[in-house]
DNA sequence: CTAGGTGCAAAAGGTTTGCGGTTAA
DNA sequence: TTAACCGCAAACCTTTTGCACCTAG
């Protein structure tokens, strides 16, 4: 039924590496949990991918996911993505882009643009020392559109 | 010690408007809730809300607190900002602005200056529906620069 | 009179933590 | 051997909910 995942391996994506840098170690479980986020790039949160990891992985446990989780945002392999009140979701798209937020449903989408892409150049005052910066655009996604269309007219 | 505080009326901020238009009554409350949120902008959560609003109001609740935001955001007079795992934090401040969120120590400042008012043309798929766009500033605010600075030099 | 609003207490998420046991450098 | 890591269960923090009472239109 389920189509069989081909695993990534560090010569793939450098995982190995990633974590190796933040001076933390691959294991089974950090393996299985990116390569489920890598799998389905739909913003899951920790609660999907407890759920998905133990499909082919049964032993393992919430407080693991959250710590795989947290060392994957740590050595930059994984985005966490806030947009609302609801659970953390996570990303492991790590090509620069936006995320899209439908208030109706929660669904979120990649949006291939970034305000670094785009001509902005945020002035701060003196002292703010800028990392990055997260572009969340709300609206309604295609499905919500059509819905609130159909209630309204 | 502490200024006392001018309360706002309804003259100078056309609240009682604004939740009337949304169906919502005015209540003292509410008024009282706005008043702390436009006291000191500095980005409280719904905690330290009650705790502000406590102070003359000693009979509030939670339950409220968190009923009036939603019924400020609902109306447009609250603006969420949820920028990390942490406690969603509230702003009355409605003039377009962006936050900066400091990565060390989670205070929140305002920047005045959106990706609306930089020339961004962000292309959404066909289908979507733009409402308004969000953009969280990552980065160390001066007192956490000059801390990490110490650390490391 | 009735819908909307308040306050309380309990419940429901979502996330973190403490701890004993395991594993890899 | 030792620090990092895992899994379990309990704790914790934030937010929501159910319900009885109250109040303004």
């Amino acid at each position: 039924m389920a189509t069989k995942t081909k695993n990534a391996t560090d010569e793939t994506d450098g995982l190995n590496e990633r974590l190796a840098h933040s001076g933390l170690r691959l294991t089974p479980q950090r393996r299985h949990v990116h390569d489920v986020l890598m799998e389905h790039m739909d913003h899951p949160t920790a609660d999907q991918v407890f759920l998905r990891a133990k499909d082919s992985m049964p032993e393992i446990s919430m407080a693991t996911v959250y710590n795989t989780l947290d060392a994957l945002v740590k050595c930059d392999m994984v985005r966490q993505v806030n947009v609302d009140r609801g659970a953390t979701r996570y990303c492991a798209n790590m090509k620069p882009h936006s995320h899209f937020y439908c208030d109706d449903c929660g669904s979120v989408y990649d949006v291939l643009q970034t305000i670094s892409t785009s001509e902005a150049n945020f002035k701060l005052p003196r002292g703010f020392k800028l990392r990055n910066i997260d572009t969340n655009i709300h609206g309604l996604c295609p499905d919500c559109t059509n819905k609130s269309r159909n209630r309204t007219n």
